[in-house]
DNA sequence: AGTGTTTATCGTCAGGAAGACGACTATGAT
DNA sequence: ATCATAGTCGTCTTCCTGACGATAAACACT
């Protein structure tokens, strides 16, 4: 039977990007400065169309690729070196979500560690890291003292979606490695959860939990002193994906 | 700027429903006839295109009510009689998911009480339910004879991610509860528990925990005795949502 | 009426995990 | 030498769970 392209309305199909990293104590995502009509000069996430032949995570990771250089490791994956956690969040279609045409927005979320400088385009004016809370506020002023603009089309629901997919995440998986360089210490573990929920954590307690944990960390036999203080001992992520029992977040 | 429909390449979206309901002490999905190629003949998940006024999550609430006659409550709206918890799953766009044409499905997942007959047009024979073992076994004979074919498209994985998403989520939620009918009794909550996990609870234990817990239940002050014994208490689904401490699944 | 069966509900006890927090260790800074 | 900083090991109490005994209230038999 032939298809008949008059029973289905067409769509156009994107992937955005919800794209996490921890810096400075803080909880970031990449925003990129859209150059064109709609909501030109405005900040967005990245995204773009996906392809004719594409998967929704091959396209995924290609713009991660793109805007990051960050390889995207997946479900089955190894964790790796410049390497990112990509998975898929949630899809927006309402039908007046861009003026233009009827999108259909595949969205996903990716962890990444600190340090991938922002390219978009080679132009690192057009891309940036903000503290998430700085990016979903609604008007007011940023730390810089710049007026803040909200994020274009629905992107402040998206990023909140992902923001909100990463907070519970953290809690019953090892996902939180995914923001530590490929070694950490049990210190800096414990301020990607800080910076991530917003709240403090008795080190004591915290490091008695993760190391107690059978598969979320082996030790590397290193240690170092990059913090100050004592050197803290060096790992790297375990085989263990799911924590049970979970890491608890404290109320409020 | 006007919008240049060679920028994209057009794709059909449609929304698919993992329908699933606890009959007869199983987990079981709705599954409908395909009556017409590519899978000629075969068993599928309900669906169909996304019109193009309509929000994702308005096409699947309406396929929802053609299929089933079941009203959608969303997370805002409450629980009502005769209606269907209605969340978004996932969403999957393999290029050569349908042979036919470039298709993206978003996925969504519907949790409902016992009791509504299937109707696909009015035609009983081409829509039932059906246990998710059953669906998702490749190749065997079902419990009637039959032989089983696996599901149309990727339907079977669709399936098998929403099962999961549903065990998983009764975990930390309140959600059992929309597979139970208004008034129900701790028993039967706890023999939704037992269905869709395949495990035996403890009943002694299960009812203390549901009914310590703050918000899960509120008795009705009613009794019965539909299951045969004692009396039971009857209770409706409270407001809370999450579940703190979460109901634990036992091991394997 | 009495007995057995079924389901519901209450109670007890031991073990594990988490929160609060004291104490000690190993580095760099002053 | 002293202090500040961060890491690591223990202790104690409290809460939650799993295992399981015991009682309660219905129905089905004989």
């Amino acid at each position: 039977m032939p298809y008949d392209p008059s029973a289905f309305p067409p769509f156009a199909v994107t992937v955005d990007l919800v794209v996490l990293t921890v810096r400075r104590h803080a909880l970031c995502a990449l925003a990129v400065r859209r150059g064109e009509p709609p909501f030109q000069g405005r900040w967005a996430l990245p995204g773009g169309f996906v392809r004719d032949d594409e998967d929704l995570s091959q396209a995924a990771a290609r713009e991660l690729a793109e805007e990051t250089g960050l390889r995207a490791y997946g479900p089955a994956a190894p964790d790796q070196d410049n390497g990112a956690h990509l998975e898929q969040l949630a899809t927006y279609g309402d039908p007046k979500r861009d003026p233009r045409m009827r999108v259909v927005s595949v969205a996903h979320l990716a962890l990444a560690p600190d340090l991938p400088a922002p390219r978009a385009g080679g132009d690192a004016s057009n891309a940036r890291w903000a503290p998430v809370e700085e990016l979903l506020q609604q008007g007011g002023y940023g730390r810089d003292g710049e007026p803040v603009a909200p994020l274009a089309f629905d992107h402040a629901q998206i990023l909140a979606d992902g923001v909100e997919r990463a907070r519970s995440k953290i809690e019953y998986s090892s996902l939180a490695t995914a923001f530590c360089p490929a070694e950490f210490t049990v210190g800096e573990l414990r301020r990607v959860y800080e910076a991530v929920w917003g709240v403090a954590l008795d080190p004591r307690n915290f490091h008695r939990k993760v190391t107690g944990t059978p598969g979320f960390l082996v030790p590397t036999g290193g240690t170092t002193t990059r913090q100050g203080g004592r050197p803290a001992q060096l790992f790297r992520a375990g085989g263990a994906t799911l924590l049970n029992p979970p890491m608890l977040r404290p109320e409020v």
